[in-house]
DNA sequence: TACTATATTTAGTCTTAGCTAAATATTTGT
DNA sequence: ACAAATATTTAGCTAAGACTAAATATAGTA
């Protein structure tokens, strides 16, 4: 596997949810910043490995094997965020440049001591699951805090936008995962939420809610 | 930088001490497991953008630039080798080939805090000098333990050859970095060696002594 | 249903970094 | 000093992975 195979694996599996669905050459170029011919070629050559299954103007979905390399890039990414923030003290906007370089490197030995000196992490600084070595997911019961009733409320586990700005943001209002979030009131007019975090209160708008989430408190 | 050119480099300082002297297009081929015609290729390249001395069929040696660049990958080399044996057990033998693609992640920060992380070493698991973020380095008076006379003596501090048949050589004889080694006896027929070590004599062969590095005991 | 807009693929080109075979320099031995 | 051996460079080819422009398929709408 050439580093770019990987990455348009990745890609694919993450646009479709898991590589189960068919994705579109145009939603590969543009996620992957690259021209929908490029995608067309280097499709082909991951069908002719049987990463994908690819039928012309019909769109392109992962194979088991796909799927496995993909998991397999994801743990690597996802452990090396955790060792980025726990071990060097990055910040949570910080890692994923990094990790897009160190998921790459090839070394089954290297990422299962990774695993172990982090002490077999299930999530990543985003809250994102890491999966385990045979491509096992840890899926949580969780929902945006866009979707939660008033008086409802939990804890915010993770992000589904986990660019810098976003992050950073974040930062700047004092959110992060683990807090303890509730719906105070939801605006009529802007959908924008009242939210009591910890001991305080704090005006957010629609589009943060829909990018923060939360698991519900038991019972 | 692509990868392949700061391989380039990197060889280039490695034959000729330091980058300073100027080495033959063959021998760079030779150690890099390429082609002579690809090797100039690349050295013109390498040439147009300042980082080596080439002159047709007169060798080619690093540029102050070029030097930079070579001192830059090698503190990441020889950082990671260290992490990989402290922090996730790798034996010494094994850190190489895994060295060879983390020397290429590109992140100061990442660098510099792993640095950290592992107190500012300043050799590595084969006590090679690690060069500071400046490229300054600290070379050690050491020689090889072929080169010592009969009744002298001193820490094993480092080996020249580093590949993983003769450290593992050396694993399986009880030889290590910090050693305490005398020269009791040499054999006039093959060079070979009676050495004492801790408590113990051994007989070893001149090429061996010829791949270990001896810090004298002082004074 | 037919026409138009959009999505996708094909064909041909470029760059990087290799290669082989042939040409040319340099070095060495007598 | 000159021929033979060796080292190096040049020329032309290849594969991966990208691009542009042109061709073709699909989808949306009147």
């Amino acid at each position: 596997m050439t580093r770019s195979e990987e990455n348009y694996i990745k890609t694919i599996f993450h646009i479709g949810r898991q590589g189960k669905e068919a994705v579109s050459t145009n939603s590969i170029a543009e996620q992957m910043d690259t021209k929908p011919s490029s995608v067309t070629d280097m499709v082909k050559k991951l069908a002719e490995k049987d990463l994908v299954n690819y039928k012309k103007y019909q769109g392109v979905s992962l194979t088991e094997m796909g799927n496995k390399i993909a998991l397999g890039v994801i743990r690597k990414h996802r452990l090396w965020e955790v060792f980025l923030v726990e071990k060097l003290d990055f910040s949570w906007d910080e890692v994923h440049e990094v990790a897009e370089q160190l998921e790459h490197i090839k070394s089954d030995k290297l990422i299962d001591r990774l695993d172990r000196l982090l002490k077999y992490p299930k999530y990543d600084p985003h809250g994102d699951p890491i999966p385990d070595k045979d491509g096992g997911f840890e899926e949580r019961d969780e929902i945006l805090l866009s979707e939660v009733p008033v008086g409802g409320g939990g804890i915010c586990v993770g992000v589904k936008d986990s660019s810098a700005s976003f992050l950073k943001f974040l930062d700047k209002n004092n959110i992060g995962l683990g807090d303890h979030i509730q719906v105070l009131e939801i605006e009529e007019f802007d959908g924008s939420l009242l939210i009591g975090i910890g001991e305080n209160q704090k005006q957010i708008s629609h589009q943060i809610a829909a990018n923060l989430y939360i698991k519900l408190k038991e019972e």
